[in-house]
DNA sequence: ACGATCTGTTGGACCGGTCCAACAGTCACG
DNA sequence: CGTGACTGTTGGACCGGTCCAACAGATCGT
């Protein structure tokens, strides 16, 4: 008895026996009640319910799922909690997933690849049913997970669809098209682009915004400066092309985070944001709202797409796998005070 | 059969059984083997090791929490994952609590009282053995858990110390000694603070400013602007203090959210920082390191509070109830641009 | 009056592990 | 050579649920 740690189970839960013989049935009529089947009789399931509550009874999710061979809970894999981006998708992901009568289990990316594996089997050993990730970089043990033929959803990404994985994203083509035309309807038209890198998503980005660019008439103002998701990056690569031989007078950059380096190298260079150069970036995180800040920007539905991939993954559970969709959301176009019209030259 | 989910457990997991058949032994055998007792053969533990390898063998953590009855799972409730201080600690919980052999399982608190419940609750089921807990709002619901005594650690708060109760926090004490020694040692004299509410951990850094204040001899300059903990709460703080009759020349603010509604609220009155007004955070946020902020703070040692709360927990788990400590860490200054010696007037 | 059907309830096998009592075999010691 | 201690291994009870086959009793049609 020494040996074993004082806090644990044993220590007098109540189980549903003893709820059984509180209320004078079997164990398998309380299991049927508390799950709600309609084969209970109104008069036993009250009397039931009156002595699971007595005794505080509360369901062992752990015995529950080794029985029932389904856990109902989901693992989200999460790249970076410290990206606020991800924090709101996770917002929708949670309260749809708990509508629905899900669990969730949520693990966090990490640069220790040994950490994040081991986060990815704590998934695994949990038996979730499915998976839900968010992040231009799927986690290597994820494929396996998704291999091993448990449904995924992938937020923000489009990868090519399989029967187990589902995809949640934006319109990124629409969303840049939505800044670029906000800048020229402002009345810019040297408008550059410091790009997120070379992932899918900021790739992506890059495209929508030469398409706009060309649909505008303003090919000779295309130019495209390397950057990256972080605000390091969009310091950089905003530096560099407010040095250029012609400066813009606007900036896309391809996230908000990026565009917040952006502010500050504007800054450093002693440009008047939004009198001497626009910048607009891309996300819609709260960060960017701040009072302090107030970038204009590209918002994403970030909630609604994490309602949207709690939804599409559940209801596969439960229902089988049906067409395969593949949900695209509409962003927004969110005007704050980085931009306004170029100063007269 | 139809009706059962296709991604269930029976799909073809390999099993302890399916172990110790492919090895020859019995499945007590792999168990043991498994879990690296001392008592296998070392000849039989590497045929069993072999054999799990090949099977693709990974333990069920769901039956062995049951059939173990310790789930080595400890609960973390953060108050708000958006308040990036929580993911800093976040990161120093899951290192060394992974480290320690515990697993993890995150919940957020949320302004949906069903939904934080209901998050509660899904940690009661999973039979955690104990919780940590971080922002200065404890849910109702973790009262419950921690009464039916399953051990708990408050991060960043200081309760009454029971025996299920740990803590660990910094000195706040000592961090606004070190920010107000800070401006002193700058030349400033008027020095306000605008404070982070009513909540404890705010009254603490109140208190501590005023008896740093007094230590320095400046009785009359102390100034106590109400505030909270929100980059709004801070942006109206600020505006008041700045429009009062004598304007200070430096302003020491409750946390780093609420210093940069600080910032905010200098630049709509048109006053430069630091050369106007130096203003000074709290908690060392990474948010407030960003290249357009470069807020001078008290950095708290997020990661490592992170850390000591899963050691002081997995410790008692392991070892029993100890000698109650309260872990207390020492804060730091960190000094960027939102600091400077008063002009000359 | 009798089987068929339906409603409500029950016992018990089962899930995949852990852990304990029991045991076979080896070795050292008196 | 018998005995006790130690090493390595095993069968089986157990954890707290789920779920299925079986069943008792009521209702109904013929």
């Amino acid at each position: 008895m020494e040996r074993r740690s004082r806090w644990t189970l044993p220590s007098g839960e109540p189980t549903i026996r003893d709820v059984a013989a509180k209320a004078g049935v079997s164990k398998s009529l309380v299991s049927l009640a508390l799950q709600g089947s309609s084969r209970v009789a109104p008069e036993t399931r009250r009397s039931i319910q009156r002595a699971a509550d007595e005794l505080g009874y509360r369901p062992n999710a752990i015995a529950r799922s080794l029985g029932a061979h389904r856990s109902r809970t989901i693992g989200v894999y999460v790249l970076d909690l410290h990206n606020p981006i991800y924090v709101d998708i996770l917002d929708g992901v949670q309260a749809e997933a708990h509508r629905l009568d899900y669990r969730t289990i949520v693990v966090m990316g990490s640069s220790d690849r040994r950490i994040e594996r081991a986060e990815l089997d704590k998934l695994m050993e949990f038996r979730v049913e499915g998976l839900i990730t968010m992040g231009h970089r799927l986690p290597v043990g994820a494929r396996d997970a998704i291999s091993d033929s448990c449904p995924a959803v992938l937020v923000g990404a489009e990868p090519r669809l399989t029967p187990h994985l589902l995809s949640v994203c934006t319109d990124d083509t629409r969303g840049t098209a939505l800044a670029v035309d906000h800048l020229v309807g402002l009345g810019h038209s040297a408008i550059a682009h410091v790009t997120g890198g070379t992932n899918s998503v900021a790739r992506k980005r890059e495209r929508g915004y030469v398409q706009a660019m060309e649909r505008h008439g303003l090919h000779e103002h295309i130019r495209c400066i390397p950057g990256g998701f972080t605000d390091e990056d969009g310091y950089h690569g905003t530096i560099e092309a407010l040095d250029a031989a012609v400066r813009p007078t606007a900036l896309f950059v391809a996230n908000d985070f990026a565009a917040i380096g952006a502010l500050a190298a504007a800054a450093d260079r002693g440009l008047d944001v939004p009198g001497d150069i626009s910048i607009v970036g891309y996300d819609g995180t709260r960060l960017s709202g701040l009072r302090s800040i107030g970038l204009t920007t590209v918002a994403q539905p970030l909630t609604d797409m994490g309602v949207a991939a709690s939804r599409e993954l559940c209801s596969r559970l439960d229902d089988g796998p049906g067409a395969t969709r593949r949900v695209r959301m509409s962003p927004d176009m969110m005007i704050r005070t980085s931009t306004a019209p170029p100063r007269k030259s």
